[in-house]
DNA sequence: GCAACGATGTATCGCGGCGATACATCGTTG
DNA sequence: CAACGATGTATCGCCGCGATACATCGTTGC
């Protein structure tokens, strides 16, 4: 228990980092403001706010909003443990954090993490879209002379997709890498050649 | 009950309606064949191979390999049945095959279905994909100026991704046109124009 | 005023797929 | 012939999705 797949959680938690939110509120932010990640449902997201208010991350009070006509509209608010458990997510920088999902809501918040934090999520974030390359080039490869045009078609196309996402990322760490040059000189070498060595 | 999304039905259908074969094969060629699509897993795949055999799609049957030993290895074969039914499948252009998942196995095998099929799909699809970059394109202006230089990169990124996917619709869809101004003239006209009119 | 309606808002339930796991045999290597 | 990794079938628990129910707010129109 507890797991909720992490992803869940870090995005509530840095939603609540804004501004205290309603639970309806936090769910379509959840889909527009962490980008094309889709909608998750409120079959999971009740659960998982029960949850954290159980752990004390967050407390839920009474919407003081309209009247005073004494309404059931809670309003989600972080705490200091939430703030903390939120950097601590935050900068888990391990195998599960390069997955798309987690990593499209992290990068969301990379604005409240530093740099160093920033830098090993997006070179490993690489390594494993490289790896998925290589996956896909192998089998891609290996049966390239028995499929029709559509197949190819198809395996061509997620080549480029996934070649692009590199692309996107290189960009992303030459930019840090040069934010970081500027501050603390002479240390960009190290940083761009993790080896992507597996969990 | 039998729902089973329909789309690892389609698939599993697909891809033994080239040859019989174990279900450790299908899962391996789920991957590499139909692009970069997740792997399923056996916990999704034996249950459903059980349904399709009660069903009387397949037909399982006992590994004629290596020397005689009996053991349980499992080939599975397309029954007539199976074969109508996977026509049936592909052909089905509801909303529902717009989806991600069910439109990329769908194109997989484009190459076993007509041209009027091939057009509704593709139309559809493109439409899905407008639908969602009209979604996109409202909570991106709507929150455009209060957001920080990651979520913005994070949105524009995921903008030019379904921009990109459009433009590929589009090639795919013209390619068609073209293909079938050749067999038939004077009747492209009537398929680009399907208005998305949804479910 | 108030009826009607869509947006806002909280909550639960069933069910399907995922990941982990167990177990067995094949083929290769030293 | 022992060890090991690839091949192969099978199941189970759990999580999250989609549907659904229900209540209230704010607006519109008469």
């Amino acid at each position: 228990m507890a797991k909720r797949s992490g992803v869940l959680e870090l995005a509530v938690l840095g939603l609540l980092h804004e501004s205290p939110m309603h639970g309806y509120e936090l769910r379509k932010r959840l889909s527009s403001q962490l980008g094309a990640f889709r909608a998750l449902s409120y079959g999971s997201l009740y659960p998982c706010l029960k949850d954290l208010v159980r752990q004390g991350l967050i407390t839920e009070s009474a919407d003081p909003g309209a009247g005073g006509t004494r309404r059931s509209k809670i309003v989600y608010q972080l705490t200091a443990d939430g703030k903390e458990h939120f950097q601590q997510l935050l900068a888990e920088s391990g195998p599960a954090s390069w997955d798309d999902e987690s990593f499209g809501v992290r990068f969301a918040f990379f604005g409240r993490t530093d740099a160093d934090t920033r830098m090993r999520i997006l070179v490993g974030r690489r390594g494993r879209l490289e790896e998925r390359l290589d996956n896909l080039r192998g089998s891609f490869a290996r049966t390239r002379e028995r499929l029709d045009d559509y197949t190819t078609a198809l395996q061509n196309h997620g080549l480029d997709s996934v070649e692009r996402e590199v692309r996107w990322l290189n960009e992303l760490i030459d930019d840090e890498a040069n934010r970081k040059q500027t501050t603390s000189p002479s240390s960009s070498e190290a940083l761009g050649l993790g080896d992507t060595t597996k969990e």
